[in-house]
DNA sequence: GTGCGATGTATCGGTCCGATACATCGCGGC
DNA sequence: GCCGCGATGTATCGGACCGATACATCGCAC
């Protein structure tokens, strides 16, 4: 997972780790809490060696000298290859059954402006099924095995049971868009209108993973 | 995590492996998909060799002999020795900081029937502090960094927020509860009345962790 | 009698986390 | 003038947990 987040942030522009963090944080703020270092900095050496990211040379740009001279070991800024961008539309593409766990959709989910319609469609649909056998998993305990289960564990999974079904109606609006219509906004009927001037500006319009 | 549901768990009855993984499941089944054998077999062999659990002989009960004979090799049964209860006391007592992740307060919330009242309501403010900083962080990002995201990314902002929100008014209820009255169940004013006859026997009564 | 799904124990490699360490830079306070 | 402190920045280590895999037994339907 945290290898694809990192070819997808890296394909909008260079960075280097701690600015991948932030952005990673800011994208995936919703499923997750941040990504650790400790997770990181290992996959970035992994996604390097494979040939799918390169080290960027930190650009002095016009910069007069500042040559050096004390060893100079600052920021790596690392950039896509072209071997990578192939690996991310791969990646994107193919379903495995962790496409479909809160983690692997989240971040799936996050490139859905990279990713072709067909996929996105299958994408959502596993996803909904997915949620819809945890529902149903719940609504089992809560019903046939009540009586084993003490009020605590009874409300623990009362609640779970409405995240789910408020997550398949959110799912069923986003696929009822992608068929039809296109702009991935839900229209969200309970909490009155917009808050702002609810920004959706032209659709992302199939931004596609081959090279610019 | 895993420790402390396991030995939770053997609190109520001794088990084997299979079954203990099926009433994780049962237990958790809102929070977490389910357990790996590969956490759980080399988790078992852990608490066991701590002292916390041990192996109870398979009772043949009043069986006749079928004395062995073929080496016999079945099932493991664990049950929690006094040890395994003083740390089990211990660390649903004691709260770190992944006491207020999903998965953590999950597991502490469902052992909540065996949690004296202070510490749940410790355990519940500190996850709504934990929540409320997320929804922060949304609303952040949702309101300043919004024109840089796309709209796929923005719509899984939003759902995340609103389930921030959910969770928080959910906590609030559960606060209340516990510091006015007793009953651990929610209220739940949308969703018409209780679709059973709510099943709240006397409240779960203080169960304590003391031996029976 | 045979295959097949549920029950049951077990290991291995890999991903990711949390704690920790350490170094630099800019800025405000004393 | 300089000192601390928070933000920026790279890096490692042990441990928790997962997913795949292997294998053995039992009861039952066909």
């Amino acid at each position: 997972m945290l290898e694809l987040a990192i070819l997808g942030l890296l394909q909008e522009a260079p960075m280097h780790g701690y600015e991948l963090r932030k952005e990673l944080t800011a994208k995936l703020g919703a499923i997750r809490a941040a990504i650790s270092y400790g997770s990181l900095y290992p996959t970035l050496r992994r996604l390097q060696a494979a040939g799918w990211i390169a080290e960027a040379a930190e650009t002095p740009a016009t910069a007069e000298e500042v040559p050096a001279l004390t060893s100079r070991r600052g920021r790596v800024v690392y950039k896509i290859t072209a071997e990578g961008k192939e690996r991310f539309a791969q990646l994107i593409a193919q379903a495995g059954p962790e496409t479909y766990d809160d983690t692997g959709f989240g971040v799936h989910f996050a490139f859905f402006a990279r990713t072709d319609q067909a996929t996105r469609l299958r994408i959502l649909e596993g996803r909904r099924r997915k949620i819809e056998e945890r529902r149903e998993g719940l609504r089992d305990v809560l019903g046939r095995a009540a009586e084993r289960l003490d009020a605590y564990t009874l409300e623990l999974q009362r609640h779970g049971l409405d995240a789910c079904e408020r997550e398949v109606r959110w799912l069923e609006e986003l696929i009822a868009n992608e068929r039809s219509g296109r702009a991935p906004t839900v229209p969200q009927p309970g909490t009155a209108g917009g808050r702002r001037d609810n920004n959706s500006p032209p659709p992302p319009g199939e931004t596609r993973n081959e090279r610019p």
